[in-house]
DNA sequence: TGATGTGAACATCTTCACAGCG
DNA sequence: CGCTGTGAAGATGTTCACATCA
């Protein structure tokens, strides 16, 4: 029962729990387990497929919808297989239906409460976010710890103090919790989400947050991404400087 | 050379390029090829022995480190393995030396020019974050679409109009682009600083991009990171609604 | 002696190629 | 026939456990 650190994986938000703390185990005794990086793009297949549904495409082959998420049509279809059989061979898949088996698979049938921490620049940007909204997120909460900032009124909702932290969670049931703070305030709103009952955090601090078992966090972080960039950018320009090549073997 | 879309990975932000098309050759002849995996964990690593040297640490151990980047030691020292043999068996390694290895490796000891295209409150939380300067990367230019914008001073930066877009990015030597635009506005924003020029984008809008052979796109999406924690927070109160529990198998 | 570096085992993910079905 | 669904092969990533060496 000691506390964890988020894993950085091979990513920037990257998925805390690894497979031994929570595996993959169907709840009411199956072993449906689908792979991590299924569940990863599930999000981007129901994107496409309610661009496609507002086209007004009925139906669409694991091709056409392949290419609208930018994926090929083999690890698609691998993919959709996880959740079940839900096309018709020889036709396709029938995108309101597949809306709806992805969304019920994402647990975006139901609601879920998100309160947002933080609120600068980035606190903003994400309290504006549309996306929010439009699926089963709903923001029960904006909070700061600056006198200045809070009373604000941003995107229909008044900015609280950060003492409201715990009665705001409970109240409203909050389940995510969104970190927007600066870095060193990061871990200990995290312990303070945790504790109030809050079993999902996304992370846009550049801290590893470390949570108890059975917490999930993800973390986003543009200074990695950047950096990552970096170094595809300097591989495609030549490597390391010359100087140095021989270093390593 | 027919245009690409970025390919999602397992992660939010997701790499392009996937090893078919950019192979993990070494430039100069050899082999070396650092895994994926590794390249992003390695700005974790960096920044956990930037908090060490801070605190006056000379030397760490591939427990202690590993620990501060959340990640287990065997996993740690396969990574900074692939870079070479920069510890002391019986002692550890040195975070001075480490951090240059490291920061080389990234291609950190030079400088990134990076514009970012987009000044709402996501383009104004980027262009305030510290993280950018303080490790070689310089924001060249601030641009947006909106008259109402230019002009604006933010973070020391004028807000520059679209129009200035290749100018800017040839003026200033811009590799790296940020794209915080609306949705509609990043394919077209993206097809033009490729033509300008750009080799990498990280792209904040919730588009799958396509882009020629050779160009490096990451992405991180709000909306899906939230997704993919609903899926383990569902799984954590039991999976999907019971009543359609048998459609699977 | 004690920690690194690494081969080997294991696990996960991707791609291939085609069986099987509407 | 044309497409999905999927075993099998291949590639990548992780962990183990210990040989190796300062």
């Amino acid at each position: 029962m000691s506390p964890r650190q988020a894993q950085p994986s091979d990513t920037a938000a990257s998925r805390d729990t690894p497979a031994r703390d929570l595996p993959h185990r169907d709840v009411r005794g199956g072993v449906k387990g689908i792979p991590e990086a299924t569940v990863a793009r599930l999000p981007v297949y129901l994107r496409a497929l309610h661009g496609l549904k507002e086209r007004g495409v009925m139906t669409v082959s694991s091709e056409e919808l392949a290419s609208a998420a930018g994926v090929n049509s083999a690890k698609l279809r691998k993919d959709l297989s996880h959740l079940g059989s839900y096309g018709t061979r020889g036709v396709g898949y029938e995108v309101e239906y597949l809306v709806y088996q992805i969304s019920r698979e994402l647990g975006l049938t139901q609601d879920w409460v998100v309160a947002i921490i933080g609120v600068g620049n980035l606190g903003r940007a994400l309290a504006g976010y549309g996306g929010f909204a439009s699926r089963g997120f709903r923001v029960a909460g904006l909070l700061d710890a600056d006198a200045s900032t809070v009373g604000q009124r941003i995107s229909g909702l008044t900015v609280e103090h950060i003492d409201q932290l715990e009665t705001i969670i409970k109240d409203h049931g909050v389940s995510i919790a969104v970190i927007a703070t600066p870095a060193s305030a990061a871990q200990p709103v995290c312990d303070r989400v945790v504790a109030a009952g809050v079993t999902s955090v996304l992370n846009f601090a550049p801290v590893v947050l470390t949570v108890p078992e059975g917490v999930d966090v993800r973390k986003v972080d543009l200074s990695i991404e950047l950096q990552i960039l970096a170094f595809h950018e300097q591989r495609k320009a030549g490597g390391p400087h010359e100087e140095y090549v021989e270093v390593h073997q």
